[in-house]
Order: structure tokens, then C-alpha cells, then sequence
DNA sequence: GCTTTTTTCCAACAAACGTTGGATGGAACG
DNA sequence: CGTTCCATCCAACGTTTGTTGGAAAAAAGC
């Protein structure tokens, strides 16, 4: 009778879900983060979510209390797992190793989560400025973390004189994550280019320019 | 009661709009193209659009057959508006203007007639990946005419030596775009930079990279 | 094996949705 | 002044929506 919210929660325990089934919380969550990416989250009902997770739409509210708090949760997984993985992989290199290719490491991760976890960060960039300005503002702590933290990689480029001294960063930070961003509407892995190969185009583009 | 499915139709018509109440017609297409822009197409409801351009909501269907027939119109006028504003300041360009110089304009352009249209555009930008595939094609054609466009001023350019002939033009057009449309979503009118400013820095930093 | 707890299904709710048809008010025209 | 047509309102329709409570099934604990 009394619905705790969550019975194992706080993800971040040491004790892996001990509850078998947190695998049906991730397949709801799963379902409905490939559903917002594709139709937006209005458009997504809890009974596609539900048939997708292959569950009653009615069982849904024994893992979440609204349709709301599933959107909650799968925009901050989805910003999480870029930011941790970026973070991480330019932490793990040598620190005499160039500014700009930590900057070509930081494209490259940021890239393969992107895809990686798809349905959660298309959903992510998809549905941003679709959804109610609490939900926003739930994660917009996350955010600006990662933007700062793409700033330092930028500003330590720059103090290095690896970057023009004129050159506007938060601008330049804004064209990059831009268009590599934009590109998970046009990437297809089926064709010819490699996540690797973009990546680096992205970094020798934006470093070298395509004047002759 | 014989329900003409609209009156006075075919927007390319001399007679300029002799029905008086044209006007309402527009005060839908701007209120929808407003809040699908805001909240997506469909969070936004019949009755909201009608409240916001003071009519009742089943007026909207002496207008307008269905819900989706407004969003076709809608995605239609962004497009257009951008496409159409590019070209002509394009075309009316110096004969012996740098490609350079072409480029900028266009970015430029492409900015301006954004930002003018904002309603209209960013409603695009933001619900294409959203709608129904049906919707989607319908305005395929006006984004593939717009990119080939794009593309011819990219290959002129690089046939003319003022891009390296090693460029990627289509990934470069990609980038270029990208960034330029995501643009929408931080531009600040009340902040520093003014569109030129900002159309000027991208296609520096484009042609000329930010390496020192 | 019985009891308790965790998980799932099922049937229903009120609210809101897109859409319709008929009635109503004005303008236009004779 | 009467008629015709354009424009709008209003009340309702059938669906679908998010959500709920209670009952069943499955799993866990003893």
C-alpha cells in the first residue's frame, strides 16, 4: 500500500541493484528516452513507453511518480554521460600532451557519447527547449558545469598561445559544440566518415581554417 | 455550409488578398508558428493558438482543414523566407565580388532573415525532427533546393582558389550551417555582439581558424 | 509452506484534445 | 429592406491523455 517513491535508488551506491528488477526502471527509461528523441516529449505517451518496455502503463508509477520525472531523469542521464566521459578521457592524458590535441580528445569523446548514448542525448538536444522551464532548470546546474569546463580547455589553450590571443572563446565554444551538436542530426554511421575522422576534421577546421 | 476549404488560396495571386480577413489568417499562422516554436507541435493545442490570435477555436477550420495543414504552412514560410532573402541579396552581389565576400553576405543573410522570422524558423529548426514523416516531406524539396545552393557557392569558391582544394565542402557546409542555426537558440539581441559582428567572426574564424 | 513484500496487470477516472455542425452576427449587394 | 455570402461563436462529439486504486501474481523471507 504505501508506495515508497523508489525502493533503490541513489544510483551512485555501493550495493549494485540489489532489487532484480531496476532492469524493468531501465528499460522504461531506455523506451522513453529513444520515444522523446523521436517525437519530442508531448507527442510521447506513458502507453508507448509503456509498450516499448514491454510493461502496463499503469506499472510505470510504481517506478515513477509522473511523466515528468521520467523526462527529469533521462536529460540528466544524458548530460551526465557526456560530461563524466569528456571529462574523464582529458584527465586521463599526459600533462605535457598539447592543448590542442586535448581539445581533439575532448571533440572525439564528446562525439562517441553522443552517439553511444543516442537515444538520451538526442532526446537531450531534441527536446531542450520543448519542455517546462523547471525541467530546465533541473538540469541547468549540469550544464553550465560542462560549459565551464570546456572553457578552461579553451582559456588554457589560449594563455599556452596555442590559440590566437584575439580570438573570442566563449565564442568559438558556442560555434564548436554548434555544429557538433548539430551534427548527430546529419551523422550517419553507415557512410563513409568515422566518428575519429570527423572529429579531427571538426578540430583542423576550426584550428587551421579552410582558406588557401 | 459548403465548407471551400479556403477562399481566397494561392498566395502567388495578383489579386492581392481582396478578402478583407486575410488578417486573421495571418494572426493564426503567427500565433502558431509562436508557440510551436516555444513548446513543440504537439504540446500546442487548437485553443491556445485561437486565444492568442482572439478567435474562437473552431474558427480555425474556416481557415485551415486540420491542425497539421498550419504546421505545413508554418515550416513552409520559415523556410522560404530564409532561402529566398539569401539568394536574392546573393545574386544582387558585384559580379567580380570575392567569393569570400559572397559567403559572408549569405551568412550574413541567412542570420538576419533568421532572426526576422524568428517565429517562423526557429519553429522550423526546432519541430522538423518531430513531425510526422508525411509533414517532413512535403518541405524536403525547399531544404535540398536551399542546401544545393550552398553547396554551389562552397564549390565556386574552391574552384576559384579561395578555399583549399582539400576541403571537405559538404562536411564544411554541414559545420557552417549547424553552428549558425544553433546560434538561434543562444543569440542575445540586448547583448554585445550584433548579427554582422557575429556573421563576420564565423566566417573568419572558417576561413582563417583560430590557430595562432 | 505460509506470510510478507515487491512487482505487475487491469479497469476505470476526469480532463483535455482535435474536430464538427448549426446557429448567429455583419458586411455586401441589389 | 431583403437576401446572400463571409466570418465568427458556441456547444457538443468521440478519443486519447496522464493518472489512480485495487486486485492478482511473483519473489523473498522465515
Amino acid at each position: 500500500m504505501l508506495k515508497t517513491r523508489n525502493p533503490a535508488r541513489s544510483s551512485s551506491d555501493k550495493s549494485v541493484q540489489i532489487r532484480k528488477s531496476e532492469a524493468t526502471r531501465k528499460r522504461i527509461l531506455d523506451a522513453a528516452a529513444i520515444l522523446f528523441g523521436d517525437q519530442g516529449y508531448t507527442a510521447t505517451t506513458l502507453r508507448q513507453i509503456a509498450k516499448r518496455a514491454r510493461i502496463d502503463a499503469g506499472s510505470i508509477y510504481y517506478y515513477f511518480a509522473s511523466k515528468e520525472e521520467i523526462l527529469d531523469e533521462v536529460m540528466e542521464i544524458g548530460i551526465r554521460a557526456v560530461s563524466e566521459a569528456v571529462e574523464q578521457a582529458v584527465g586521463e592524458l599526459p600533462s605535457q600532451a598539447s592543448h590542442r590535441s586535448r581539445l581533439e580528445v575532448a571533440v572525439k569523446m564528446h562525439m562517441y557519447t553522443l552517439l553511444q548514448y543516442s537515444a538520451y542525448t538526442s532526446a537531450n538536444i531534441a527536446i531542450f527547449a520543448q519542455v517546462s522551464r523547471k525541467a530546465q532548470d533541473r538540469n541547468r546546474l549540469l550544464r553550465k558545469r560542462y560549459a565551464a569546463f570546456w572553457n578552461d580547455i579553451f582559456h588554457a589553450a589560449q594563455e599556452a598561445g596555442e590559440i590566437s590571443a584575439s580570438a573570442d572563446l566563449s565564442l568559438v565554444r558556442l560555434f564548436l559544440l554548434g555544429s557538433v551538436n548539430w551534427s548527430m542530426q546529419w551523422y550517419d554511421p553507415k557512410k563513409k566518415k568515422s566518428i575519429d575522422e570527423l572529429a579531427q576534421y571538426f578540430c583542423t577546421m576550426m584550428f587551421d581554417g579552410i582558406g588557401s
